[in-house]
DNA sequence: ATCTTAAATTGATATAGGTCAAGTATATTG
DNA sequence: CAATATACTTGACCTATATCAATTTAAGAT
């Protein structure tokens, strides 16, 4: 049994011991080391991963080259490029290890097993995905109407001590902004 | 029985008559004409709406009285205040129709009803939900790698023929630009 | 149809943030 | 503990886009 993600799953529902079995069975650990990939474009994405420990990023890489920040993961976060996962079309994603991690993995095939013999499982997904939903949706509002200052100062409130485990130039490329800016903004800051 | 929802409800998933009829008894035909608002911040949100026909705009309000659109509702997409009505926390949206509208609505408690007595419902919300949580992502990846041009023919691509109904305003204010910009673009491609 | 209001365009100017380049500080490794 | 690489900061300059103001065009209303 993988206790860190059962206590996540029982803040959501309210699963009969049988049916945590069942879903702890489909489980893998993975481990991965600070700058390991867990995921590259162009793979068939089986898995989603569920985090233990550790932090790690994911990122696009658009035409010129450049790196694009999506998300960052850390302790109880589900991560994955979830469109390849979902339609199963070849993953864009990179998700790269940016401290050592241990990870929880489930397939494709597994997890369907599961939506269709545990049922309560759909509601789990569903609850996450619409929380999910709901932090992106803040997410974009918050770049329709709050400058880099506001938006920094969100981020590290919205990510608790994220600021001490994450580089600086990783934070400013998730916000969408240059390294040089969020350092002048940081600088002010601190004034 | 709904036809229109019916048909979005099975290109989903696959309900029996039965859950068909039973979840289609629990919905409610909502009009609206164009200028009116389904929904204002401050209010106990219980209702999600299903677009039947016409379009609408949901957008938040900053600090400084600016508006910022979120979302665009057009035929088949649901829309609603999620945070609130999933969370059950007063609402900060505004919903208004930019069209003269039909729509239908479901309440939180029928949901939940749904869910626990016709749990397939669980997996279309679910799936609907992984959709737009992916759809958002795009967008956010979008206004990280592109500049304004390539976002606006990314918008008009994803929303067809929407520019023939919303103003260009409405749109340049969804993409995060001044009007004047948006308009100084459109002339580009134009020439 | 005419009047009135709303939307879109255009020009001039301001500004937040980007880019480039150099230097400093902080980690990481042999 | 050097030596080297990585991360961060600072300055000078540039560019995309915002803002403000005026004008034209289009859409609604009487």
């Amino acid at each position: 049994m993988h206790t860190s993600i059962n206590s996540h799953i029982k803040s959501y529902i309210n699963p009969s011991a049988v049916e945590l079995q069942l879903f702890n069975a489909s489980l893998n650990e993975v481990g991965v080391t600070k700058g390991q990939y867990l995921l590259k474009p162009g793979t068939h994405v089986k898995h989603e991963y569920f985090v233990v420990k550790g932090c790690l990023r994911a990122y696009y890489m658009d035409a010129k080259g450049t790196k694009n920040i999506i998300q960052f993961a850390i302790e109880n976060w589900w991560v994955g490029d979830f469109d390849a996962f979902y339609n199963q079309v070849p993953s864009e994603l990179y998700i790269e290890a940016i401290e050592d991690a241990q990870l929880l993995s489930i397939n494709y095939t597994s997890l369907q097993k599961i939506y269709a013999e545990v049922p309560i499982f759909e509601r789990y997904f569903r609850l996450l995905t619409t929380q999910a939903f709901i932090a992106q949706r803040k997410r974009i509002v918050s770049t329709l109407e709050k400058n880099t200052q506001e938006r920094y100062l969100e981020f590290c409130a919205s990510y608790p001590n994220i600021k001490e485990r994450v580089p600086n130039y990783n934070i400013a490329n998730y916000l969408g902004v240059s390294p040089e800016n969020l350092s002048r903004v940081r600088k002010t800051l601190k004034g």
